[in-house]
DNA sequence: CTCATCTGAGACATATATGTCTCATGGGGA
DNA sequence: TCCCCATGAGACATATATGTCTCAGATGAG
């Protein structure tokens, strides 16, 4: 997960993983002072609304690059699993950090518009028999958003290889959510 | 998920769900002064500490209660998710606390056999045709521990039913896991 | 070589959080 | 009714974190 900003990055990456680092701990893992994080960034909230936004922006764009739309749901969900498995280890727990209630309410907003774009892929899953129908769109939506922090976690502990996390995410989601009968490949049931 | 002692799980709770929040906050939360949970736990490292021993306290429990070794291992695997799902709302994200670096050695070599149990079950799940062979033990432990997270994130959230959440992990998770062909209720592929 | 820009280090002020202590109050048991 | 225990509230001290500022040094461009 690149980004022109590598001081945002390690800061994500920190806080994503520690919600209660500091702002020195924040610096020493950008490898900068306080002082020049501080001319970056004139307060921690400052810091927190940035990568906020940053995070959203890059769901965002993972959501369009996932072409949710296009062929078959469970094809579309793999693409986003894939999206996703990459910016979960710079954004993952970002979420926990505690931020200004009117911008959470504009980033929620700005998300909002997303997550119904994943809900939609889900429901025509549904009506096409791609996915399968007792599975409310909101579970896909957690179960994916949570399950990529977990590749995060395991690969960041030394559990898994960063390598296998994407195969192994996009075949157990994958067989979790499909339609009963229904393999990878297949366009029927 | 309850306990003798009402301050502690009120604690777990919130701090589970925000990591940042300060003593005064606890103590709110768990409708008692901050002089009283002073009384209580010395320090907001000796309650964390504490916490965190009831956590692994009550997965060990959790893991004992499911009889891993007993049945089909979609079964046992189901009863796990059972258990873990009433515990993950006052635990779940409680590993994000700071903690005393040997303390948290302590705790893991703890856990560490309770995971050996769980594993000894994916191992035994995938010799007998049960489980799906193509997926470390690892992964499994790493989405069951966040899925049931995710579970009760999206009920704290409002998004998900308290009533519908073992089922939806259960399903999901067992489709995810279990090997291809196997169906529920079957002990034979 | 000079100058402008950026940075790190550390001092300092302020804010917040933690932890301690004291006193008044309330409840329950004898 | 009395006494003991537990508690809340608030004051206070200490520690930690945040945010600001200044100065010296390094780097790169002209």
């Amino acid at each position: 997960m690149t980004s022109r900003d590598p001081i945002a990055d390690a800061a994500a990456r920190l806080l994503a993983a520690r919600p209660t680092a500091s702002m020195a701990e924040v610096a020493a893992a950008a490898g900068v002072s306080r002082a020049t994080l501080f001319r970056r960034y004139p307060s921690r909230s400052a810091l927190v609304i940035e990568l906020s936004r940053r995070a959203v922006e890059a769901y965002t764009a993972a959501v369009e690059e996932a072409r949710l739309e296009e062929g078959p749901a469970a094809d579309a969900l793999a693409r986003l699993l894939g999206g996703l498995t990459r910016l979960a280890p710079g954004y993952g727990l970002l979420a926990l950090q505690p931020i200004d209630e009117a911008v959470e309410a504009d980033l929620l907003a700005l998300a909002a518009e997303t997550d119904d774009r994943v809900r939609r892929m889900v429901h025509r899953g549904q009506e096409s028999g791609d996915l399968r129908v007792d599975v409310p769109a909101e579970w896909v939506l957690s179960s994916v958003t949570w399950l990529v922090v977990a590749a995060a976690d395991g690969v960041r502990l030394g559990r898994l290889a960063a390598g296998d996390v994407e195969r192994l995410l996009t075949m157990t989601v994958l067989d979790g959510l499909r339609r009963r009968g229904a393999s990878a490949g297949d366009a029927a049931g």
